[in-house]
DNA sequence: CTTCAATGGAACGCTATCGTTCCGTCCATA
DNA sequence: TATGGACGGAACGATAGCGTTCCATTGAAG
């Protein structure tokens, strides 16, 4: 592995076996992502990665110069977009929906060992941090969109406290489902989604 | 290091230098809790927790058998009772306290690191899961105390869904403080108890 | 077909850490 | 004073993992 060419003159351009393989990349990821969530970041060993994906760890370094490197790109590859988050007719229908697809996400078996674990390690050191504010913002946009149409509704005053609403809204789900370790179903997710709407619109 | 001593006569009592130091063990206690903060618990090493204990590691090994059961001893040891846990006259009031007294031991710089660790690292291994059921059992008397004043002084109906209360009391704080990684201050904090009270008596 | 460019699996040399072993040392007891 | 019991720091042998190096192999281009 001849990682550093520089100032060579190229007389052809690296063509066939002599290019970076997309699938071994796609692998790796997927690689990294397992043994994230097996092992918690700090514990990560690019071996076993590189061993999980078939591979070699040179396969890693010629990509990323670094387990956080690695890391950052695998999370801004991924990050899950709530994409479309349409209207759902009034605040806590929007709520509902709202807490329905984050349960979706909370529920994926990666995602719910490796979203506490950023928490976690963000906690520990600000390495990570840049990536949860790349997941947060996306996850915002949404809320921004959620409260926006609330106030058009009438069911929100235009001055509610946003940040407040931003803690509200996630926050027991999140507590039941990754503090707490407990599953929810249907009726106490209606139910989360009612009493919050409800608490917002009499602030 | 010697640590299996059986079947072998005792013709006299340990004393003196033969006997377990207990400010080492508290020193261990420490060193461990330190660099949990720091690492995670995934990644502890005993030897640097023996070297910021200023000891060996036959020193840990003597008194537990692993680190899982070196930081169950740590957690039991030290976990963080609410204790007295008084009236204050009103649901509202009641909250107020009990997020004060939460945003304080959040606040705590090792609590801070180690208890989002412990989420992560229960999502990932059940190992530590006895921990934090032991954490949360003190944290559940106290909130049963609080629920069961202000039924008593009809604040809330007497069949109120508690563990719905004990998903929303405490989750927008940690929302808040542990998984956006901001601080609260006063004004935010009374806002919370204000609209968690509000939401729980219109149950 | 040959050549080129560099990929990527395997191996390397080094360090950190593990659980265990060793034995000098300690301090109360006889 | 001598003795006993075992503690606990240092060292041990083994392994895991790091970042780097090596070079056989690959596949497109000429």
């Amino acid at each position: 592995m001849e990682r550093k060419s520089i100032d060579h003159k190229i007389s052809r351009k690296p063509s066939g076996a002599a290019v970076i393989r997309t699938d071994l990349t796609d692998a790796l990821f997927r690689a990294l992502f397992e043994e994230w969530a097996q092992t918690g970041y700090a514990a990560i060993s690019l071996e076993r990665v590189a061993a999980r994906a078939g591979a070699g760890k040179a396969a890693i370094y010629r990509r990323w110069p670094s387990k956080r490197e690695f890391a950052s790109a695998a999370i801004e590859r991924s990050a899950p977009g709530l994409g479309g988050f349409g209207d759902h007719g009034s605040l806590e229908a929007d709520i509902l929906a709202y807490l329905t697809m984050t349960r979706r996400v909370l529920r994926h078996p990666l995602v719910r060992r490796i979203l506490p674990d950023l928490h976690a390690e963000r906690m520990r050191s600000g390495d990570l941090a840049p990536l949860l504010d790349h997941v947060a913002t996306t996850r915002r946009t949404a809320g921004q969109a959620m409260l926006d149409r609330a106030i058009a509704r009438h069911e929100l005053r235009p001055d509610i406290d946003r940040e407040f609403a931003f803690d509200l809204i996630p926050s027991p789900l999140y507590w039941r489902m990754i503090v707490r370790c407990r599953p929810i179903g249907r009726a106490d997710l209606e139910r989360q989604a009612a009493v919050i709407a409800n608490a917002l619109r009499s602030c």
